[in-house]
DNA sequence: ATGATCAGTCAGCAG
DNA sequence: CTGCTGACTGATCAT
């Protein structure tokens, strides 16, 4: 590739022999050259001047093994990086749906408490089969957020038994999972004053 | 580092010369050495064992940012990895913790719809500022997520303008947050008949 | 001068 | 043997 400026140097006593005995065969030649092709091209050389020959020949591959193992070093980077992005995008996309239905569930808590003051401000007794659960559902994800980030990277990847307030485990979500679609709103009317 | 074969080999005819002159002074040494403490050993020396020893120097030292040079480009390789962890929990702890949210918000919908159900059966006239919009968050995120990996991933960091339903945008978030923040309800009883 | 990085080389392992 | 990769080297660039 004309980059070889310091090898040339070094190599130089076993070159000029080369040139004189071998068919001056370039670099792209030999590379390309099967086995086959190989063997039938060194049949009238000597021991010494087949085994330069193959030895250029390997180095000439290894040179491109090499090449070949920078390009693929780096193309694994790209690839880590590029799913470093997807994840990124899929969590800023979690927490803006989070901040969403957090914002809806806050109306609907408003519209829900209006109608239970209204009811009781009329008399009329409203009975369900639990207490309301909301967790902490209500708090703003932002805000958790930036409770959270005293901590380190390499912590954050650690339970987050550090929060003192309720936090979901897999088993809140089974348990909880089955009340809520087990449960039932009773109301019953009382006559008023 | 005991890791010299063919180098030693290339250039033996180097070494030995160097041997006899030079003070037989380790890699070690010679790498740890000051540019003054350099100096001072190089006094007696001709003109080429000066250049000898200081290109000795050069490469041992080439020797260490080399190694320097792999070691950084293995550890950021590990950062990527561990940021790429990092990420995927967080995307784990977000899709459960908006699973949560969804069930809360379709709980409370059950009750919310059964007190209006209530009202309704009691001729209660109970009457909101704006329609109640709940939008597509009582659907699963589970299922959610199994009609989106139709798409190759480099596809998911796009808008997802592919769902035919309504998805939130930046803009609705505001809107929706003023209105949500705004509205009261307004109930209003009838006499029974 | 020093440090970092690239391309080429060899050693050595794996298939 | 072929292909790959770690370590080493000289060249080259930047500070």
């Amino acid at each position: 590739m004309s980059k070889k400026i310091f090898l040339s140097q070094i190599k130089s006593e076993g070159k000029y022999l080369q040139n004189i005995t071998s068919k001056q065969i370039s670099d792209e030649e030999l590379i390309a050259l099967s086995v086959k092709d190989l063997n039938r091209m060194l049949k009238g050389m000597t021991r010494d001047e087949v085994i330069k020959l193959k030895q250029r020949r390997r180095t000439l591959k290894n040179r491109g093994y090499a090449a070949n193992c920078r390009e693929k070093r780096i193309s694994q980077k790209e690839v880590l990086e590029t799913e470093k992005d997807v994840l990124r995008n899929e969590v800023e996309r979690l927490q803006r749906e989070n901040d969403i239905v957090r914002m809806e569930l806050s109306a609907l808590k408003n519209r829900y408490d209006a109608l239970q003051r209204f009811a009781e401000a009329n008399k009329i007794h409203v009975v369900t089969a639990q207490p309301l659960y909301l967790g902490n559902s209500m708090r703003h994800e932002r805000q958790e957020r930036q409770e959270r980030q005293e901590t380190t990277p390499t912590q954050t990847i650690m339970p987050r038994t550090n929060i003192s307030q309720h936090s979901f485990s897999p088993n809140d979500y089974v348990k909880y999972s089955e009340a809520m679609h087990h449960e039932s709103v009773i109301v019953k009317s009382e006559p008023r004053m």
